[in-house]
DNA sequence: TCAAGAAATGCAAATATATAAATATATTGT
DNA sequence: ACAATATATTTATATATTTGCATTTCTTGA
């Protein structure tokens, strides 16, 4: 495998991906959305326990880089996983990490 | 799912994995390394065309978080996935990306 | 023991990230 | 329009990361 130009994009947009679940309080959001589920960021952050400013802050980083979405409804705003395969990475960081 | 003392260790572990692999250049040696692939130093660096005490800098962190193994033979040291689930998660990240 | 090749380390400057407090914006119900 | 609730943004500070140069360490072959 050589790095070309086109490549060394991919790897750029792999590594803002990664780089954005990377977080210990992120890897937990992503935890919570498994799945198909949906939550506010109210809920997160309480679930978290940090502050709402640094909840929201995170799931704007999650979602900037592709691995969030979010839908309003009325004052609520749900986030949920993008992609069903990023469920299948969340797993398997969690194999990764178990069998050290 | 509830954040304990034990899980936010996980938590952290599984950050500091992901926080090492998520560079362009690292995830470029991962993907050299899939399989049982394993290169030296050298091989690495020419690959990448960046420095070399910088290639080893990070397949030191890889190394460090986990990632990597590395066994010397003679004047070169030769570096390998720890994990054969790492595969798995290098191949996990191209879906991801390329599901974009 | 010495020279050469291979890899690791120390260092410094530039850049990026994390956090929380304060503030701003958006939406609903009255 | 106003109060209350839910989110997002701004700002500042502290901390961490990236990179290459220069240097050092480790290993082999002469």
């Amino acid at each position: 495998m050589n790095i070309t130009e086109l490549e060394s994009e991919k790897l750029e947009k792999a590594a803002n991906m990664l780089k954005a679940i990377a977080h210990p309080m992120r890897i937990a959001i992503l935890s919570f959305l498994e799945g198909d589920t949906k939550l506010t960021v109210t809920e997160i952050h309480e679930r978290l326990g940090i502050e709402q400013s640094t909840t929201s802050h995170h799931l704007g980083i999650l979602k900037d880089k592709g691995v969030l979405c979010s839908q309003r409804d009325g004052k609520n705003t749900f986030y949920f996983l993008k992609h069903e395969s990023l469920s299948k990475l969340v797993d398997c960081i969690g194999q990764c990490t178990c069998s050290e």
